[in-house]
RNA sequence: UCCACGGUAGCUCAACGGUUAGAGCACCUGGCUGUUAACCAGGGGGCUGUGGGUUCGAAUCCCACCCGUGGAGCCA
């Protein structure tokens, strides 16, 4: 593709091919610093980062003040000609001929220099022009084209499943509650599976991407309140193949990654050997098997008693994993490890238990390597109504919301699994960032709601 | 919700209960033809989160509140 037919303009991203070409670009200077009569602008026009060099003697006089007086993210429509040149921070930069400034901003706030947590948040609108969160989001972005790119080519069809619900879709967790006109309490949705099986139940291989919410008070680097998720759902797949399709997709989001987002990888510093690495076959192991690795390693269970006091145990089978846990386990592993058959006491009531063993539940879990956690959740759901029925009345949960989920058992009822993977999460782990807060263009947490 | 830590210049941080609360960066002025967080010289910049208390004297000690950070639990 070359340039548009829009009445756009050349950009950065094509400059390699401009070479020796008088072009004009129009954009924003990131920063700026000057040697007499030598002076150096960083210039971002969205697209990517170059450097503007101009020199005295080769611009008229106006041009050169232009350039002396233009302040950090002042807007500027710029000419002159593209030259490579191995000292230009990414190998191109404009000698200017022209400089016309659009807006002059005055005390931009984010400078090239350091600073807190809280200050950043506070300037997320701003924050997001700088070059890593820039290169996150563009990463971020090329995920979801990833998903929907596999998901597309296999057979699967988005189904988009509604934001507003009536009901939990896992008793457990909480919800954003509002009110529904005359219909009473309305919640933000925590998933969309439900609507997700439905959806197969009609068209074989469904996903829904989109936002969902978790009005859970945790405050880690892996939580917010507010966040993306694909769910694939799947008619007459069983557990194992959930299991190869989730690491089919994983594996295609991260190698496409590396096909399309190099540059921004090199510029988050992210060790690309290791998203190479991150080939079929992962890992795989039981919750049984996981529950030994964990013992033989000696991670300790942090148990609060009744009388508030804390204690530390041997990991007992049937509790699950806290983030200690997982990380010991992923301690072991380069790729991915999918652990699978949990215990049905500490899982969601629409999963299907183990015909092998009543106990247990046909969940899988991925883990993801380097402290990613916990990335994606699923299982094969309960097919059959009676069973179904039962484990929605001992988890205590209206009976009347759930009666068109039920239905599905009702009117050709067949073996269907799904999962869901959390966007921020991946984009956290293959970006290798810190913080889950800077994985979403805005992030919504505990304490942050603005901007 | 629980545990721990923090709040001082626009930003990042110093300052034993004791002069007029400092430094780097940013900003402004001047200098420099290759800067990569440039460098050199000069300049302006403060209700020490809020309220109360202890004291001859509080940024510093005590109490409450507000705001935030890290972690736990829960989860994707």
């Amino acid at each position: 593709m070359g340039i548009s037919r829009y009445r756009t303009y050349r950009q950065i991203a094509d400059l390699p091919q401009l070479v020796g070409q008088y072009v004009q670009l129009r954009g924003w200077i990131a920063d700026r610093t000057d040697k007499g009569r030598l002076q150096f602008l960083r210039f971002r026009d969205g697209s990517g980062f170059c450097q503007l060099v101009v020199f005295q003697p080769e611009v008229p006089a106006e041009v050169f003040e232009a350039a002396r007086s233009v302040t950090q993210e002042s807007s500027v429509i710029v000419g002159g000609i593209v030259r490579q040149d191995e000292r230009a921070p990414g190998g191109y930069e404009l000698q200017v001929r022209e400089l016309q400034i659009m807006q002059l901003a005055q005390g931009y706030p984010i400078t090239p220099k350091e600073h807190g947590v809280e200050f950043l948040l506070e300037h997320r609108h701003l924050w997001l022009r700088s070059p890593r969160q820039h290169a996150i989001m563009r990463v971020r972005a090329a995920v979801i084209r990833a998903i929907c790119e596999f998901l597309d080519s296999n057979g699967f069809i988005r189904i988009d499943a509604p934001i507003l619900t009536a009901a939990a879709c896992e008793g457990t967790t909480t919800l954003f509650e509002l009110d529904y006109f005359d219909l009473g309490k309305a919640y933000l949705s925590q998933s969309g599976q439900l609507y997700a099986e439905a959806a197969a139940m009609a068209h074989g291989r469904v996903y829904t991407l989109g936002p969902t919410f978790r009005a859970e008070r945790s405050k880690t680097r892996r939580h917010l309140t507010e966040f993306w998720m694909v769910e694939p759902e799947a008619a007459f797949f069983d557990l194992e193949d959930d299991m190869d399709l989730a690491e089919d997709l994983v594996e295609y989001i991260v190698q496409y990654v590396l096909r399309h987002c190099e540059r921004e990888l090199r510029t988050l510093g992210r060790d690309l050997s290791r998203l190479e690495r991150i080939r079929r076959p992962f890992y795989r192991m039981t919750y049984t098997e996981a529950v030994e690795l964990i013992q033989r390693k000696g991670v300790k269970l942090h148990r609060k008693l009744p009388d508030g006091r804390e204690e530390m145990v041997d990991f007992p089978w049937g509790e699950d994993f806290g983030a200690p846990q997982e990380e010991a386990i992923m301690e072991e592993f380069d790729k991915p490890c999918i652990i699978h058959r949990y215990p049905a006491a500490v899982k969601a009531f629409y999963m299907k238990r183990d015909p092998d063993n009543p106990e247990l539940v046909l969940a899988m879990d991925m883990l993801a390597p380097e402290g990613g956690g916990e990335i994606i959740g699923g299982s094969q759901r309960e097919d059959d109504y009676e069973a179904l029925l039962q484990r929605i009345r001992e988890h205590g949960l209206p009976e009347e919301a759930f009666r068109w989920y039920l239905d599905l058992r009702l009117y050709g009822s067949v073996p269907h699994s799904g999962f869901g993977l959390g966007i921020e999460r991946t984009v956290k782990w293959i970006t290798g960032v810190q913080h889950i807060r800077e994985t979403i263009p805005f992030p919504r947490m505990l304490y942050r709601l603005v901007p």
